[in-house]
DNA sequence: TTGAAAGCGATACCAG
DNA sequence: CTGGTATCGCTTTCAA
C-alpha cells in the first residue's frame, strides 16, 4: 500500500490556497467559485479552471474550518445513555436521524458515560451544536440548558418523563400506559392485578412510571378493593417458568405484562403450567405488535400512538429558526387499549 | 424567557481570550491550565485564578478550533443509508457506538441520501473523520476510499458482502445462512424448498445473498433434484394469509423463513389453513430469537453468531493507531442450525 | 513561570 | 471581476 495510486500516500491534504495556487487565482476566487456565491459574478473561464484544480487535487472543504468562520454548525446533538429497546423506539429514533439529515444537519450521536447532567452539557457544548435533543437518560438541569444556550444552542428538546425549565420539553406519559391497562382489566372484572417491571437495565424509564400508573388507576377504584402487584421478570426462558411455577400462590387474576414482547413470554410459560387464559389470568401487553395478534388467544394490548421522528426533526428545525420562542410543552405519546382474547 | 438567569441571553460566547482578560493572564496560560499541560509549570495561584475565571464565566472550549489546530480529529463517522432492522443488528449497531464512545471517540452518524458513493465519500470526508466504518448499504469505491485517506481517515472500514480495494473489510456472510438452512432441510428429506423474500426495502442486502446461498446449497445436492422457490412476503397478516391460501398449490415441503419472526407470521398463517408442521412443511428461521423457543413445535433456526460492537471497536481503535498496516479482512458472522421441532 | 505571536482552513469585506 | 487581508478560537513554539 505504499503507492497504491499514482500519489504519494501521505501527502498533506490539499486546502483551499493549494487549489488557488493550482489554478493561478486567489483563495477568495477559490471560495466564490465553489460555493457559487451570487453575490459576486466570476466569469466562465475562471470558473472552469477553478474547478478543474480542485477536481485534480481531490479537494474537499474542512467542514471545522468552516463553521469556525461561520460562527456556527449544523449539528444536531443526540445523547444516548442507555440504548432505545424496542421496536417502537428504535424505529422512532431510526426516522428522527434520517429526517434531520433531509433537514440538512448533521447528527452527532454521543453517547455520554460516567457524566452527570452538568457535565454532559458541557461536554455537549463543546460541539457547539445549533440543537440538542436529550432522549431522556441523562437528566438536564437549567443550568445545563443555559450552558447549552450560551454555547449557541438554538434549541434544547427533552423527551423523555418530565420537563425542564428552559428546554422545550416532549413528555412521555409512561404511566398512562399502566393506568389504561389496569383500568382496563378493572373493568373485565379482575381485582388482583400483577404488573410485570422487567430486570433489564435501561427499562426502569419505563417500568416505574408504568407501575406507578398501573396503582393510580387501582387507587381510582378504591372501592372494589383492587390490589396491585409488581413481578420482577427478566427475558429469558427460566425467569418466566419460574414465576408461572408459583403463579397459582400469588392468587392473581390478571396481569398487565410490560410489552407484547415480555406477554408472549409470560402467556407461555402460563399455558405450560395449565394455566387458562382469560379465564384464570387475564393478560395484557403493550406496543400493540403484529406479534400479538398471531398468538393464541390474541393478545390484548396497550397501543401506543407516538409522535413521528419527521414530526420531532420538524419541530427541531422550527425551533431553530425561531431560537427566541417559549419553550413549549407537548405529548410524546397517546395510548389506548386494544382489547382482543386474551383479556 | 428574555433574562431567564442573571445574564444577557444573547452574550457572546466566552472564549479563551475572555478567560484571559478576567484572569489578568495571557490565553496560553489559559490554554496549558485547562488542559493541564505537563510540559510546563504554572503556579497554583495562577491555576485556580484562570480556573475561577472559566467557572464564572460558564466557558466551554471550542472542538472545531481545536481540531483545527491539531489537525485532526477524533470523529468516527458511520454513515447509514437504511437502518438495520431487527434485534440482532440494531443491538450490533448500539453496542459499537458505546464502544467506540468509550475508547473517546466522537461517534458522527451520516445519513446520506441519494449520494453515489463517490459523492457521499466526500461529503464524508469534510468532517475529516480519523475512520469511517461503511455499514454495507453505501457502495464505497477504491477511489472514494483514497479521497477518505487523503482527507486524513487513517483507517476505513467495510461492513458488508463484499470488499473494496485499500479498506479493511468485515465480510457477512449471508449466503452461508440460506446455505445452511436449505442444507438441513434437504438432510431432513425436503426436496421443494420455499425462500421467504422479505417485501421490506433495505432488507435486499440480506435476502438476495441469503437466496443465492440457497441455491447453492441445492446445487451440491443436485442429484437429489431439489427446486428452491423465492416466496414474496411482506411482514403483514394479510400477506401471510395469501400465501398460506395458495400454499397446497405450491407443493412445497419446506420454507426457510428468513428470520424468526417472519417464519413466525408464516407459520401461523400457515397452521390457521391446516397445514401441520413439520409433517406436511418443514419451517426454519433465523436470528434463534426467544421468540422462536415460545412457539409450538419449537421453530428451528439458524443461529447467528456475530462478532461484537466492542470487537469492530477496538478494529477501529487498532487501525487508527497503525494506519500503515494492509487492510485485511475478517469475517463479521459465522452461523450454524439449531434444530427443534418446526423442520 | 508567563507572554507574544504564528498559524490551522475557509470566508467575506473592501480595494483595486 | 478579482486579489489582499482580517478573522473565527485555540494550541504551541520561542523569547523574555
Amino acid at each position: 500500500m505504499t503507492q497504491s495510486t499514482e500519489q504519494p500516500a501521505d501527502r498533506p491534504v490539499p486546502t483551499s490556497a493549494d487549489v488557488a495556487r493550482l489554478a493561478g487565482v486567489s483563495r477568495a476566487t477559490v471560495s466564490y467559485v465553489l460555493n457559487n456565491t451570487s453575490a459576486v459574478r466570476i466569469s466562465d473561464p475562471t470558473r472552469r479552471k477553478v474547478r478543474e484544480a480542485a477536481e485534480r487535487l481531490g479537494y474537499v472543504p474542512h467542514a471545522a474550518a468552516r463553521s469556525l468562520r461561520a460562527g456556527h454548525t449544523r449539528i444536531v446533538l443526540l445523547p444516548t445513555a442507555h440504548i432505545p429497546v424496542g421496536p417502537l423506539y428504535s424505529h422512532f429514533f431510526n426516522e428522527l436521524q434520517w429526517a434531520l439529515r433531509r433537514l440538512d444537519y448533521t447528527v452527532v450521536q454521543y453517547g455520554s458515560l460516567g457524566l452527570d447532567g452538568d457535565g454532559a452539557a458541557r461536554a455537549w457544548a463543546e460541539l457547539r451544536p445549533v440543537a440538542v435533543v436529550s432522549l431522556g437518560e441523562i437528566v438536564l438541569t437549567p443550568h445545563g440548558v443555559e450552558v447549552l444556550k450560551r454555547s449557541g444552542a438554538k434549541a434544547v428538546i427533552t423527551v423523555g418523563p418530565g420537563r425542564v425549565e428552559g428546554a422545550h420539553a416532549l413528555v412521555m406519559d409512561q404511566s398512562g400506559i399502566g393506568g389504561r391497562a389496569v383500568a382496563h382489566l378493572i373493568a373485565r372484572g379482575c381485582r388482583r392485578i400483577g404488573v410485570v417491571m422487567p430486570g433489564e437495565p435501561g427499562l426502569e424509564l419505563f417500568s416505574g412510571p408504568r407501575l406507578a400508573g398501573a396503582r393510580a388507576a387501582a387507587e381510582v377504584e378504591a372501592g372494589a378493593g383492587v390490589r396491585i402487584v409488581p413481578l420482577p421478570l427478566t427475558y429469558e426462558e427460566d425467569s418466566a417458568a419460574a414465576l408461572a411455577a408459583r403463579w397459582r400462590t400469588l392468587g392473581l387474576d390478571a396481569v398487565f405484562a410490560f410489552s407484547d414482547e415480555y406477554a408472549m413470554l409470560l402467556m407461555r410459560a402460563l399455558q405450560d403450567e395449565g394455566i387458562s387464559i382469560p379465564a384464570e389470568t387475564a393478560v395484557i401487553g403493550s406496543d400493540d405488535l403484529l406479534l400479538g395478534r398471531l398468538l393464541r388467544p390474541r393478545l390484548s394490548t396497550v397501543r401506543i400512538d407516538m409522535v413521528t421522528g419527521q414530526w420531532l426533526a420538524d419541530l427541531v428545525d422550527r425551533a431553530v429558526r425561531d431560537p427566541g420562542a417559549d419553550p413549549k410543552r407537548y405529548d410524546l405519546l397517546d395510548s389506548r387499549v386494544v382489547h382482543r382474547e386474551s383479556s
